[in-house]
DNA sequence: CAGTGGTCTAGACCACAAT
DNA sequence: TTGTGGTCTAGACCACTGT
């Protein structure tokens, strides 16, 4: 059972997509009277609300009122919402496959230890793949994974979706990440798996994903090719702070 | 005055920063006496912990408690967080300056018509301008303007910090914006403004930033440095969706 | 079972905007 | 003055965890 408060964002979400609220100013109403219609309190009201607001789909203003914001546009490149956790294959709705380059076991440096939460020296998988979407190359993905926390990582899990295997089939919970963005040269590697030229860039994405237990699970480095992914996110300046 | 859930928010964040709650195995106390404590509802509790969740520092568990959560490093480049929405000049401590290359009027196309919410015709301001930080080019940042919504802008505005003429002379309050992030080739003006070779990258931010009224100001492309800026962005996994 | 966090309520008071 | 959203409370019930 969804809480009432999600079933709320929902439905208005979908009226603001539905453009309901084009006719009057792109203005919602008022906080009450919304609450009556739901059968909700306010406060219930106000957290529905405030789902939309940190999504970008609508602003309020004190004594004013609650208006629908215009959505940015999104390009033809694959945008990727700057919350997403779930990886490739969940992301994106094309025809992925990969490519297994490298799948190793190595030993944890000073680097991956702090990473990972681990000792030096303790064993770490060392996952090198490239990821095809609609048979193009499209990111180079170097991945390293605890085994005590992820076990039983094989080619075949590789080749379909890690996060799958993670959540359907060890049964674990993806909480969080941390992420850096950059661009960078293209490497050798880059060059010869992603076929580019020495000249083309990629967008390089660093990435530790937490499990909801807070045990760090991986530590990544995705190389996208340049010109055919993005990155979108949405920012609004929270009220006081 | 500040509402109590930032104070408290505030103030537990300093706390785990301090290292408070090492000892305890890195959990918090519960809800409810943190309630006693700082003498509030469970809902204003609630909601400082929110936040904190939200920025990172904690996960919860139904049934377990809250605890906190490893930060993620953050490199020697200039790192902005994914949320800032203030410009250079607020994001980073060091000596920044400016220099204009261009500052006109344009008429508005089809494109920038769509994203300043204009006519297509309408007056532009475009501007052009290289953000050096430590004397070092950094950033080559051009910005397009609805000169309805942020007038009188002059070069000394323009040498200075545009967010600060905005916020602080013209009493505009900036809610919020929407940013696509992605890897490029330099071109000539790249090259020569940043200092690069052919072969070296930029990344860029394509952003359409909103007062908070909802009108948009500014959509700008700011070109950066492959060597010298990344962002760093924090998800969570909200807990019904 | 007891203890935790998650949701929800009904009502209160405040700050801000428009009239 | 009226109406809006922002904050806050005191208490209720639920779902999940570990004993």
């Amino acid at each position: 059972m969804e809480p009432k408060y999600v079933q709320i964002y929902k439905e208005i979400k979908h009226r603001i997509l539905s453009g309901c609220y084009h006719d009057n100013n792109q203005q919602l109403p008022t906080e009450t009277s919304l609450c009556d219609e739901f059968s909700c309190s306010r406060m219930t009201m106000k957290k529905a609300l405030d789902y939309l607001v940190s999504e970008g789909y609508i602003y309020r203003k004190k004594g004013k009122g609650s208006f629908v914001l215009p959505k940015g546009n999104i390009t033809s490149k694959i945008s990727i919402h700057e919350n997403n956790l779930l990886g490739l294959s969940k992301s994106y709705e094309g025809n992925i496959s990969s490519k297994v380059i490298k799948f190793e076991f190595i030993f944890a440096d000073e680097l991956l230890a702090e990473k990972l939460d681990l000792k030096i020296g303790d064993p770490v998988y060392h996952i090198f793949r490239l990821r095809l979407v609609d048979k193009k190359p499209f990111v180079l993905e170097r991945t390293y994974m605890n085994p005590i926390v992820i076990p039983g990582i094989n080619q075949d899990v590789l080749n379909n979706s890690l996060y799958n295997y993670i959540e359907n089939t060890l049964n674990l919970k993806i909480a969080g990440s941390f992420r850096i963005t950059r661009a960078d040269c293209s490497n050798e590697s880059d060059q010869k798996y992603l076929e580019l030229t020495e000249k083309e860039p990629v967008l390089e994405v660093e990435q530790i994903a937490y499990l909801d237990n807070g045990v760090p699970f991986e530590y990544s480095f995705a190389r996208h090719r340049y010109d055919c992914f993005e990155f979108y996110s949405h920012s609004i300046r929270r009220n006081p702070f």
